[in-house]
RNA sequence: GCGCCUGUAGCUCAACUGGACAGAGCAACGGCCUUCUAAGCCGUGGGUUGCAGGUUCGAUUCCUGCCAGGCGUGCCA
């Protein structure tokens, strides 16, 4: 192999990450997986890789219509707010900026909310969404429907830009439904003799292509488990792309062998399915563990997180530690501006550069045969190994490795510039070979930020 | 019970897929600002890599068995 690989060579990959249900807003444990898989994108793309990243928005599921009935039931005063509806106040911020609803229904549904709640939860929670389309009329349910996703999308679309995060692709659910592509993958999974019956329900045999068990694909009810209109999701990947890779969190690392069995079932052996698990972020403040108890609204939200501690802090701490490591973010060091703060110690070695550029008179040379100290050869070193930190970063999906080659290369940095008075040359020749240098060195450190999502400063 | 992940310095974590005396930061102690930003640098102390075996010239890394923690083990998503 002569030359380097051109992207065409490469295989297409999609990466999807986050993919949390539109019901809410998202919350510090989605963080993670949000900053991780947009700086996998990044640092896949620098790798030549052709990558799509996108979002698998679940807008089919019941927990839509719960949320569709909790901002019903906001909008209605008399009705009786019902436990197992989602209880957070941006439920009520989109009640409010509904169109309302019709004196008849609304009487109608606050007259039957007594009824549920004399019923055990989760039967309640059934009877609540059938009785609230009734009353409603389809026309009128789905179009607040629709606009509780439309808000919610709206609230995760601004965190995620907070961050950094954008995505090629947004894929609904409902499309997989409307499309026939559900169906499509069940007949195709029955001529493969892959189903069976049993119980009223369709099972898929993945015991048999290395799952623990057969699991459910459509119930006793006639309703898809969330399963199946996957495995349809996940078909539209095999069919474009050459490699799937799902980010996904660690409490649901059971999944993946049955997506694996899937992709065999429907004869995709040739593509390639990587599962990637993220382990919870765990937050501390004051030297205590934030609850992080999502029932209630109780949790602490990404918002609350980056107003608190900042963009760039919060970007750097979700990156630091290895995807499979539980991650201990320490709120009270990740705002403070001190030494200790390994993201403002990255920053600083970029601001010190930024600040002598400026200052010196130089020009860039090719003659860099003058630097001879130790403290440079350490950093030409550290400077020709980035490409190699990258392709082991894209390599085992680990964006960490990147954070801690910033911070070697910060470190001397550091040295360097606390032993050499470099403007402080008589020699011309050396001082423009030295900022050579430093140039090359912020640039470096520019560029790996920058996969991360951070902006290097300029000065601090 | 079974499955997956984790266990490395007092604390938080690395360790280039099996290679040299296992490395950083914080915390502790001691130094460095009339000199380009001290948000920095230098030095000292701190380890039976959870335990016990095995494979190997060589193991934090691979295998087996224990111990501890986390998460799973739905006709939830």
């Amino acid at each position: 192999m002569l030359f380097a690989k051109q992207s065409a060579d490469l295989p297409g990959i999609y990466l999807e990450f986050v993919s949390a249900n539109p019901t809410g807003p998202l919350h510090v444990g989605h963080g993670r997986s949000a900053v991780i898989g947009k700086a996998l994108e990044r640092i896949l793309k620098k790798s030549h890789y052709p990558v799509t990243s996108a979002y698998y928005v679940n807008d089919a599921g019941t927990q839509i219509d719960t949320l569709t009935c909790s901002v019903i039931l906001r909008m209605i005063p008399d009705a009786i707010f019902h436990s197992t509806c989602y209880q957070g106040d941006y439920i009520k911020d989109i009640a409010n900026i509904g169109p309302g609803i019709d004196p008849t229904s609304a009487r109608n549904i606050a007259k039957d909310s007594m009824n549920w709640s004399s019923l055990e939860p989760e039967e309640g929670q059934k009877r609540l969404i059938a009785d609230i389309q009734k009353h409603m009329g389809p026309e009128q349910y789905q179009a607040l429907k629709t606009l509780s996703i439309h808000e919610i999308l709206k609230s995760i679309t601004a965190d995620l830009a907070q961050l950094n995060v954008s995505y090629d692709e947004w894929f609904f659910e409902s499309t997989l439904l409307k499309g026939g592509q559900v169906n499509q993958a069940l007949e195709q999974l029955q001529h493969n003799n892959h189903l069976y019956t049993k119980d009223g329900a369709t099972w898929f045999k993945s015991s048999e292509l290395g799952d623990t068990k057969d699991r459910v694909i459509v119930r006793s009810n006639g309703q898809n488990t969330y399963f199946l209109n996957d495995i349809a999701y996940h078909q539209y990947k095999y069919k474009n792309y050459d490699q799937a890779i799902n980010l996904i969190g660690s409490d649901h690392h059971g999944y993946g062998p049955r997506l694996e069995a899937a992709k065999n079932a429907l004869g995709h052996q040739n593509k390639k399915l990587t599962m990637k698990y993220i382990q919870f972020a765990i937050l501390w403040q004051n030297g205590e563990k934030l609850s992080m108890s999502t029932r209630q609204g109780q949790y602490t939200t990404l918002k609350e997180l980056y107003d608190e501690v900042g963009t760039g802090p919060t970007l750097f701490f979700y990156a630091l530690k290895k995807p499979d490591q539980h991650l201990d973010f320490d709120m009270d060091l990740a705002k403070k501006q001190s030494s200790d703060n390994p993201y403002y110690y990255v920053q600083y070695a970029h601001a010190r550069i930024s600040q002598l550029l400026n200052k010196a008179n130089w020009q860039i040379t090719e003659d860099l045969s003058k630097l001879t100290q130790s403290t440079e050869r350490q950093i030409m070193n550290q400077l020709l190994y980035f490409n190699t930190a990258l392709a082991r970063a894209a390599r085992d999906l680990e964006p960490h490795q990147i954070c801690f080659y910033l911070m070697d290369l910060s470190k001397f940095l550091h040295q360097y510039y606390n032993d050499t008075p470099i403007l402080k040359d008589p020699n011309q020749e050396l001082i423009n070979a030295r900022l050579t240098l430093l140039k090359a060195t912020a640039n470096t450190l520019s560029e790996g930020l920058k996969l991360l999502g951070i902006k290097a400063l300029e000065n601090m």
